[in-house]
DNA sequence: AGCTCATGGCGAG
DNA sequence: TCGCCCTGAGCTG
């Protein structure tokens, strides 16, 4: 269950173990044997990520996998086992292999359609060079929520449910406020936040958000493990006091997912 | 064994 | 806004 930062990884990933070299491709599973034969033994251009969009390149071919909500990628060194499972894409050389399970998208598309789904992604603060100046002029007329519009992949891409309660949290920003209440400096200030947290992510391959001066040593409360893997100020702690003012932290359905917050914090 | 939930997104209405 | 798709983990019984 993936925000961008884990597919930035699995692009690195995938170049590492296959690129510059042709690769076994196969769908274990069957729902992906037409387009995985199409591919076999070909070589592996390049990788990129777009958001939560992975794209592999195989010579004016290219790989498009979404994880959706609930698919995985598990790598693994040398042979490869017997697959366990649904396994709808494998992807294998005589280093190692990769399996992915349950992804929402696996699929060829041509160039031209894979320039569509660049279309119809905001920027991305993983991919180099991109600004936040495009998404900026969208959340500035629009009376949608801050918290809703950080999740629409047409504004940014990348950012899930993790990553746009931390930054508001990290902000003060209350997630209620209409993206046009928000000042051009607390748009730049949730980008550049964005830009450190999403990389840190990457580094770490795990949701890590909380400042040194908050952490439970630091406070002098007892030691806490989030159960996603990572630190986190509000994601998934409703009802916990929050870990700066000790106010219980809110949680709401908005837009059929759960919005994380902290009253007191985010006020404004 | 059978729920329920999850870091997502699409299309129908 | 709702229902639906994909899969697995973590409960409850």
């Amino acid at each position: 269950m993936p925000e961008g930062h884990v597919i930035h990884r699995l692009a690195r990933r995938n170049d590492e173990l296959f690129g510059g070299r042709p690769v076994r491709v196969s769908s274990p599973q069957g729902r992906f044997a037409e387009g995985a034969a199409l591919i076999d033994g070909r070589v592996l251009e390049e990788a990129e990520a777009h958001g939560k969009h992975l794209f592999l390149g195989f010579g004016g071919q290219w790989l498009h996998v979404h994880l959706g909500l609930y698919g995985k990628y598990e790598f693994g060194a040398g042979g490869a086992p017997e697959p366990v499972g649904q396994v709808r894409l494998r992807m294998a050389n005589d280093s190692g292999y990769a399996d992915l399970r349950g992804p929402t998208a696996c699929e060829l598309l041509t160039p031209g359609e894979k320039a569509a789904v660049h279309r119809r992604l905001g920027p991305d603060p993983l991919r180099p060079g991109e600004a936040g100046d495009e998404a900026w002029r969208r959340i500035s007329r629009s009376g949608t929520t801050v918290a809703a519009l950080l999740m629409d992949q047409k504004v940014l891409a990348g950012v899930g449910n993790v990553y746009r309660a931390e930054v508001l949290f990290r902000l003060g920003i209350s997630p209620h406020r209409p993206g046009r209440d928000l000042s051009r400096a607390e748009w730049d200030a949730i980008w550049a936040d964005l830009v450190a947290l999403m990389h840190d992510g990457v580094a770490a391959g795990r949701i890590d958000t909380v400042r040194p001066e908050h952490t439970p040593e630091a406070m002098g409360r007892p030691p806490r493990v989030d159960d996603h893997g990572g630190e986190v100020y509000v994601y998934r702690r409703h009802d916990q006091p929050c870990l700066v003012c000790g106010t219980p932290v809110r949680t709401e359905e908005l837009a059929a997912r759960n919005l994380f917050w902290c009253p007191r914090c985010q006020q404004s």
